[in-house]
DNA sequence: GCTGAGAGTTGAACATGTTCAAATCCACTC
DNA sequence: GAGTGGATTTGAACATGTTCAACTCTCAGC
């Protein structure tokens, strides 16, 4: 199961190849539907080769969160560079979040199930998700940092990685919804971007702080905990 | 895929022998590792009448978790029956969870990716799993109800399910848990325990009563979507 | 032009979840 | 005791993810 990089044009070409047909296919049928054997029927090679570039079904996917992931950053890109309040800068990221995958509505709920299972590559907590995870956090480390809000140092470390936490409790939701337009995951958005700006700005109260250093603690804790 | 009820005493007789066999493997093996030719042939029945009684391998997960839950609850009655103290009630609580689930820590994360996924009728949100969601969510109102806590009636409405949404979380975490003794999980349950309890007796600061509203009407309206 | 090494490709084989039509069992009726 | 109908059991067959040893292709070095 060694994953093997393409050292001739020829292999290159194949991978994309592979790759291409895979999401296609993946966004045609859905994840279960589409067989290793109709990806590499599609793509006119055998089935070996696939398994060539790609250990395993799950790895096409690996490859597909790192298309939406760039889909999104190139989307938000304009707003990060326009942008200077807190709010709107985070609301905007986190509606292009599901603006972005919303293509792929069914599909994402088809890989749920693998996504969350801790020993698939898939799982965000994973090791093998590591590389996308820390873009994505630094994503919201560069929402924070170029937004005028004046968040206190010990908030301001733990801040990106809660977002990210956030964004993929968004996703969760979005994943089960159904309404039209997808505007109950829109609604949710709003509240709870308002929501977090608001905690934001109540963390200072004296009466929270033994509670704020204590979530902190906790949050810094279980984020070790992941990596070792 | 029907599922069959057994008519005969030799019917039960054979399911249950197949459930028996199948916990027992999953938990010397593991999920992956337990084929359902390894549960016919421990049994001494065929592959085919596996199928019988449990459409599919993952029935047999849900079988497993419902007998988990029943450990639970029967473990922590006395600990209802006497303890007032919300905050012992809900760290002996869930502390139990994690407790009774430990011999099957191995597995877990299978079973757990299995009763996440949205498309499978074992997700919790979803309607085929809603008696024991139902159950689960009982318990914990049975937590809340019987401790002497003075909750205010809008949050005691939701908090049942929000305990049980905690414990989710928290059994998640322990999936991850490599630490001796699952001893990280049992202090982050101290913690969050603590933090629960402490967060509820904020919930009257005036100042927090906005975020209080809007805090409960969000569960509220992310719970109806689940169950429309 | 020949050769060899490494990249790329192949297809058969394997393990396992699942299906299904046929065979068997069993309690009940006459 | 023979027959009947439904419950139960069976085992072969199928689909699909994955593995692997053998084969082909390419091209640098001679």
């Amino acid at each position: 199961m060694a994953v093997a990089v393409p050292k001739t044009r020829r292999g290159e070409t194949s991978r994309a190849a592979i790759l291409g047909a895979a999401l296609d296919l993946f966004q045609e049928k859905g994840y279960e539907a589409t067989t290793m054997r109709a990806i590499a029927d599609r793509v006119g090679v055998s089935l070996g080769s696939s398994y060539h570039y790609f250990p395993t079904k799950e790895h096409l996917v690996l490859e597909f969160y790192r298309h939406t992931h760039e889909l999104h950053a190139a989307a938000i890109a304009p707003l990060l560079a326009r942008e200077r309040d807190f709010a709107t800068r985070l609301r905007g990221t986190i509606r292009a979040v599901v603006v972005t995958c919303e293509p792929f509505h069914d599909f994402a709920g088809s890989i749920f199930s693998t996504v969350a299972n801790p020993g698939s590559p898939l799982n965000p907590f994973g090791a093998a998700a590591r590389p996308l995870r820390d873009e994505v956090v630094a994503l919201y480390a560069e929402v924070v940092k170029g937004s005028d809000a004046r968040i206190p140092a010990d908030i301001a470390e733990m801040l990106p990685l809660v977002l990210w936490l956030y964004q993929m409790g968004i996703l969760y939701f979005w994943i089960f919804d159904r309404s039209p337009g997808r505007l109950r995951t829109l609604e949710v958005i709003d509240e709870t971007t308002d929501l977090v700006v608001r905690l934001l700005s109540l963390a200072n109260l004296p009466l929270l702080r033994g509670s704020r250093r204590r979530i902190l603690g906790l949050i810094k804790s279980v984020a070790e905990g992941q990596t070792a």
